[in-house]
DNA sequence: GCATAACGCTTGCACATGCAAGCGTATTGG
DNA sequence: CCAATACGCTTGCATGTGCAAGCGTTATGC
């Protein structure tokens, strides 16, 4: 490998691949929900009052806002979410996590963290940790879509 | 944010997405191929006798052989790859990479490596991503999917 | 050897997703 | 004010993808 940019990039997406793929197959099993669905919930608890207009949502996860608005309706049909208007721009549909969506979002979580123990063998030490997560958050921190 | 691994997976799930989707963009504009059909092409030409058995590309990819099947079509319809069967196996089907391929895999492979140069802002100094690379190399290296 | 199982590939179906067009609402410029 | 533009959301269409079933080929166990 000639670049060591493009060796990292390289790496970077493997590893993701193998965890999403990980994830989508148990989050499916246990949770019966989507990686994705998993991101909106967290997105919309991190978020400012619990909510987010549908346009918004779709930059910081990188899909489309006909994506959103299709992942919407069987959210709200289940109860994870709801959708709230702006009294002042009709414009606006807010999404909004409810409380059987938290509920969900920790339960899911708690699976996310096993397979996230899982990728890392459950063995990297510490200091080793703190410093690959912070060299991840140099790569994140600059984007709308950042989480941590 | 409770849990390291949690968070370093989430950090890595959103850089890969992001990169990602950068990518997408610009392969398809610059040269008129997908993302994953690049990833065909990197697969196939580091192979053994560059060439794969769809099942096992499929395996390396984290898709479906389906999948496979379905991508290779359009790409033996433009010349970038080649189907050859195995002569002491005759369900075996491979996919072989031609110069053509070649061709088109190095003329998007320095899109590649741009994108990867934005990604770490051309500015991590060798050390710290040497290191970096070396953390996420450990991440894949147990993997059937590793490319480095 | 032959029946059974395993394997590799393809196909029908259902679902997910992006793009472009369309609709209604808000903002802007004169 | 009002026309023109921008914005947020939804929908029709085309395409991408996984799962399960089916087909042909090879391996296994008796």
């Amino acid at each position: 490998m000639e670049n060591l940019y493009e060796q990292s990039a390289l790496r970077l997406l493997q590893a993701a691949d193998e965890i999403r793929a990980r994830l989508a197959g148990e989050f499916s099993a246990v949770h019966g929900i989507s990686v994705n669905e998993f991101f909106v919930l967290l997105h919309l608890e991190r978020a400012t009052k619990h909510r987010l207009p549908r346009v918004e949502l779709a930059k910081r996860m990188h899909i489309s806002a006909s994506t959103i608005t299709r992942m919407a309706a069987p959210m709200e049909k289940i109860g994870l979410i709801e959708r709230h208007t702006d009294e002042r721009d009709a414009r606006l549909a807010y999404m909004v996590i409810t409380d059987a969506g938290r509920e969900k979002l920790s339960e899911t979580r708690a699976t996310f963290a096993k397979q996230a123990g899982y990728l890392f063998d459950d063995r990297w030490d510490e200091a080793t940790l703190n410093q690959f997560s912070t060299e991840l958050h140099r790569l994140v921190s600059g984007s709308v879509s950042n989480l941590t």
